[in-house]
DNA sequence: ATATTGTACAACCATATGGTTGTACATAAA
DNA sequence: TTTATGTACAACCATATGGTTGTACAATAT
């Protein structure tokens, strides 16, 4: 998780990240929409691979870059959890305060 | 949104900010469970603090810390959002493929 | 056969991160 | 008043990050 979300914490990644879950992209592609080089770009895919957010398939001589919608998943569960967490402190908020109406 | 994902990139930033969600705890308490130096914690409060993931209140000489829910939920809605291009991608590729059976 | 394209990888640099220790100071307890 | 507690902050260190350039090589065009 800490590979996720660091993979996350980066404008270009997360640019990077939306356009191959719309569809695969080879790297160069990608590259050539980003005023930095070639070598960042692919440095930058490289992180997004490391967390498993993406996979590269190799098609020819091009590497096609597709977004994995597992990873995703798990990440968004977890900040799903933590408002979980929230959610039951409201309850028992809740029902300290005494529930009027309620019918429990 | 890079300071956001920064901050949920480390275990121990996570698990302070899932105890903070629950209900706030002064920094002492916190850093009284984990294994570093009270300094280090300090500065995992401090990153927490500038992503907006937590606040804190000073309550006498402690300093009470307190998740903040807003900032938890624009980084969900930003992770739903990549996957709401899935769908969208899912739905062109069932569009491609031909709707049998279906009334449109 | 030669040139171009797409990728990989190493070396290098500046800055950020995650940890430490030490000092200082205000608040609370003895 | 003296002591203990909770916090703040600076200085320092090792390693990671985000960028660069340069070299190498396989696949495709010309």
């Amino acid at each position: 998780m800490d590979h996720v979300f660091r993979a996350l914490a980066d404008t270009t990644r997360r640019d990077i990240f939306q356009r191959v879950i719309g569809g695969g992209l080879s790297v160069s592609t990608l590259a050539d929409d980003y005023e930095m080089s070639f070598a960042a770009v692919q440095k930058h895919v490289s992180v997004l691979e490391r967390a498993a957010l993406v996979t590269k398939e190799r098609h020819g001589r091009e590497q096609i870059v597709h977004g994995n919608l597992s990873t995703l998943r798990r990440a968004a569960a977890l900040l799903d959890a933590f408002e979980e967490i929230w959610i039951g402190r409201a309850t028992k908020i809740a029902e300290i305060l005494g529930e009027k109406g309620s019918a429990t």
